[in-house]
DNA sequence: CCGCCATTTTTTGCATGCAAAATTTATTTG
DNA sequence: CAAATAAATTTTGCATGCAAAAAATGGCGG
């Protein structure tokens, strides 16, 4: 066998990798990712500390690439850096909360506007699509489902709104948010309500009135702010310190 | 000499440092300092690679912070990593750009109605000095005292809207779009119209009307988005390839 | 002379090593 | 026994080393 049959099958294995367009991502970039994942779904505990050692050996890398991915993380505003002290998920008192919530408001509130402006037909019959199915989950009081949808719901209003950077600020800022709504149980009117602001949202896209999405979205988020506000309270009064 | 007074030694530097709050930043935060500088000031062309060696020995510091510095910026949407080849320094499309202003002013039209809402008598009159001051320096076509001072009212407004994520992703979102104003010469006319428009953003915040600093703060945006959409298309047919 | 391929050089990405700082544990003293 | 200090341990932060990938160089045939 010679060097050449090598180097094609080498060629090979890279364009097929490149089609596919996943060959592997790089190190950092997948732990940052896992650890992303951790830290949403509140596997990782707010105001936790970030042991090193630790986590690279449940990763299974070295500290290296690890620690670039908590740098991230830390532009991200996941964690927080301490100084000779490593780093901790960030931990949101009530004011952060309110104040993260209200970018969220600006920032869906200003997609809302644009997809009200930009939507095409097909993505408005998509969005109508995904409400009938949420209305659905939401009859059959299937919480996971509904959740999925409502996000799927959001997502598409996201991308009506064509505009990427909007779409990624959006995530970042929501990100942070995830953590506290993992596990937030619905209140059975708070839920109706919910329920008939999107209506209204699919109503404001349909007549293609950017002012009207504008309302509806800031008031749907106002309203959310108050509920999980409630559970936070209350599930401050019943477990009180954060621990790692 | 015993440890103890070693220990006091430590204990009082440790205290003053504290209190300093600057005893000297970790290295990857200077470093992430000091390329985001670098990257605003078009030092760094857009486009231009990140050689890891070449900026380690420029900066002082080995590879490690550098490369986590660098994660950093790429999570702040300053440069982009290539799997395999390192980082080049973020290159705006025309897209990229109203994408990236649409964003901001969104940003800026919340942070001025949240401003118009929650100033207090106090940070309206600094404003108002700081827009005296401004009109001083317009007056003069003294450029250089203009944007700075341009700058410091939009931070006095961000700082009245009272919330510091909003605040932050501002910033974030902004540094972007510095590189591009950075070397960005006025227009006579639209300079005036401007002023004219500050003008009218401090009687919006004076006459505490949200509804009106929305509306002002989102025309000066957009006024502002064409102004550098017209200088970037002159300078992309003076000029047509981006280098390293 | 130009384009293409093999070889060399450079560069990136990750792992490891080591010193300084912080934390924990042990010990001493009032 | 408690407070405080000293020693030991752990942990962070940075530098260096090494393998793999990419880029640059050089040689070859057309």
């Amino acid at each position: 066998m010679d060097l050449t049959t090598i180097f094609f099958a080498y060629k090979i294995l890279s364009v097929t990798a490149t089609i596919i367009s996943i060959p592997k991502a790089a190190l950092h970039a997948q732990v940052a990712h896992r650890l992303r994942q951790m830290l949403v779904e509140n596997r990782i505990a707010p105001g936790a500390k970030l042991n090193e050692r630790e986590l690279s050996e449940v990763l299974h890398v070295s500290r290296t690439p690890l620690r670039e991915a908590i740098k991230m993380l830390a532009a991200e505003g996941l964690v927080e850096l301490l100084p000779n002290r490593g780093a901790i998920a960030v931990e949101l008192s009530e004011a952060d909360v309110q104040n993260t919530f209200e970018v969220m408001a600006g920032l869906e509130a200003q997609s809302g506007e644009l997809a009200a402006q930009r939507i095409t037909d097909a993505e408005l019959m998509e969005i109508k699509a995904l409400h009938f199915e949420m209305l659905a989950a939401y009859t059959r009081r299937d919480l996971p489902a509904y959740y999925r949808l409502n996000s799927a719901i959001h997502h598409a209003i996201n991308a009506a709104a064509k505009n990427p950077v909007l779409a990624a600020t959006y995530r970042q800022v929501n990100a942070r948010l995830q953590a506290l709504r993992f596990r937030s149980d619905q209140n059975e009117e708070k839920w109706h309500e919910a329920v008939k602001e999107h209506e209204q949202m699919v109503a404001a896209l349909s007549a293609r009135d950017p002012a009207a999405m504008r309302a509806v979205v800031s008031g749907h988020l106002a309203r959310k702010l108050e509920t999980v506000i409630q559970q936070l309270r209350t599930a401050a009064t019943a477990r009180p310190p954060a621990k790692a």
